[in-house]
DNA sequence: CCTCGATGTTGAAACGTTTTAACGGCTGAG
DNA sequence: CTCAGCCGTTAAAACGTTTCAACATCGAGG
């Protein structure tokens, strides 16, 4: 089968042209019933397949898209090209899905590796705020789950201060007045945004900017949490927080299970909030209250914005989604 | 920037032919060094990108694998993914993310894009054991978590049945005699295989096979595993299992959140084992004793195997690892 | 001085599509 | 009977590479 069928042979067999086979697969009613029925039957039988590269290098226009994810193994991500591939799928497009794992040589390779490809466009979330090396060579590029400061293209995000305030702001009203923030590095921007809204539900209710204890991690992974959950148990009793708000469920499960470890019940030694409502939080040993983001449609979003991008009328959008509290055990207080 | 420069504006800008800038492309060492210099400086002046459509169209190959994965959301799947990705990255090669996410009608679709973009091989975990589907048109395919049954691909695979032995083992070995295991439905290959290593534990250590009770359920979700928990604590005390085997992390850790919402303890009520070793796993408020696959090593030596396919001296191998317990809190009688 | 092989370079022909302008046949109006 | 207009079809020219046979150039060996 190495001599692959290209639509000349198919032409010949129907007995017609190559152009019309060119017609027939992609303007069929501009051919004349018969003639199509006969070409589809040839199609069909020579088991003809349509070589996308050729179709690209003549028509200049590729149909694939790319989403240069930063970590693959988190399950946030995994449910945003959920939502990016179900829109690509519907445009008719196919999804590269590259995954950078937060290394920015790694991101820089991919870019080439795209630009040779000529995809139609790139989302990513990039690994460095700075992101100026993302090549502006000529294809569309969106940004996901990150806000972009000029207007030299469209991103699409969540907005983590209002996230930050609701989780802040559930803790104050559930009667806590000593409450930890556990997360970092402060260099990522959603940590620092998340922190200022739990800093702005604080003045809200009229509390102490100190009525907040930051704690800062290395990392967002679940050995930080875990970490930061020990630090919290040694603080002296009458200083330890009553309440700890995770920038990430990762941590968040770290801290769950360090708690357990050390004989202290969750909620009622301690209430914990998460980040992201990844459907392990759900899933934990305390059903996690978390701060659900709405992940498939900010996939889904971002995708359409690049779709858009070509449109003569385009300009560039920043879209900001809205988080939302999701209740749990984790602060629910028994009775 | 839309009239993108090609090899021939290369080629003009340093005064050679165009076939002299493709060989400094492609074999650099036939060129003479001074007019490599002018042509790579030539290259970056102008900011030449090689159009991969063009290459490939002329080349007849590709750089380029693909992975159908079964489901981007199962963490043991993003592991294997990376394994897959970073051989191919060694190899020079792009590769293509797919998600089937169990549907079978996407996995179609995406087999006959990927036929399309004409990739050098197909890496798939099939939705379906049958298979045939995959149309063996001169792609080569490579299966991966799965055992091709006749001889016409290659495949990379775990021993699932001395998996399941080694965990059933373990739990005899701890001194269980009253055992059941989770897991469904029974169509799927692995489960059915776990079971069978679970059954040769038994008799291995001179146990009757109703030693074993088997609870299928209806899929290897965390959910699932919930209700499996509640299922067995509906049993009679005198019959009810002392330890469970779940053929998934994902069900074990719907076992231990129901037992822990019931009041019982884990290990001391019930044991509890999982599969995969999943980052979750060890994560788990009660970390989770599980059998580890080599996940990174499956997907790279696929990818490995893909890559040697088209040597004129290739055979179709079947490679299988062997899986390993790892031993946590879960089943570890605490004092 | 001629020939030869080695070394570096090149012109031109592919690769399999899409696209454009032109073509022939047919219909109906004049 | 002619001619404009329409429709379906087609020949041929791209698209940007790679590759291959051919071609200069040069130094060495005869």
């Amino acid at each position: 089968m190495r001599p692959s069928v290209g639509i000349r042979d198919v032409a010949q067999h129907a007995g017609v042209s190559n152009a019309t086979v060119s017609n027939v697969l992609n303007r069929p009613d501009v051919v004349a019933p018969a003639t199509r029925q006969r070409v589809l039957a040839a199609i069909e039988e020579l088991g003809f397949v349509r070589n996308e590269s050729a179709r690209q290098l003549r028509a200049g226009r590729s149909r694939v898209l790319a989403y240069v994810v930063l970590d693959a193994a988190n399950p946030f991500f995994t449910d945003v090209a959920r939502g990016v591939e179900d829109a690509a799928r519907e445009a008719g497009f196919a999804l590269f899905l590259c995954n950078s794992a937060s290394d920015d040589g790694r991101e820089r390779e991919y870019l080439e590796l795209l630009h040779e490809q000529r995809v139609e466009g790139i989302l990513i979330t990039p690994v460095d705020d700075e992101c100026a090396q993302i090549a502006e060579r000529g294809t569309p590029v969106v940004l996901v789950d990150r806000e972009a400061l000029d207007g030299t293209r469209c991103s699409v995000a969540v907005d983590d201060v209002l996230g930050g305030e609701l989780a802040m702001t559930h803790l104050i009203e559930s009667g806590h007045t000593r409450i930890a923030m556990i997360g970092g590095p402060l260099s990522i921007q959603q940590v620092r945004d998340r922190r200022e809204g739990a800093l702005r539900a604080l003045a809200n209710a009229g509390l102490p900017d100190d009525a907040l204890t930051f704690l800062e991690t290395k990392g967002l992974q679940v050995a930080e949490g875990r970490g930061a959950g020990e630090r919290l148990v040694g603080l002296p009793a009458s200083r330890r927080p009553t309440a700890a708000f995770c920038a990430n469920d990762l941590l968040a499960l770290g801290l769950l299970q360090s708690m357990t470890q050390q004989g202290l019940k969750v909620p009622d030694d301690l209430a914990v909030v998460g980040y992201d409502d990844i459907e392990y939080a759900a899933a934990a040993a305390v059903p996690l209250t978390s701060v659900r983001q709405p992940r498939e449609q900010l996939g889904r979003t971002a995708a359409q914005l690049l779709l858009s991008e070509n449109d003569p009328d385009h300009e560039h959008r920043h879209v900001k989604f809205q988080p939302e509290l999701v209740v749990r055990a984790s602060t629910r207080t028994q009775r």
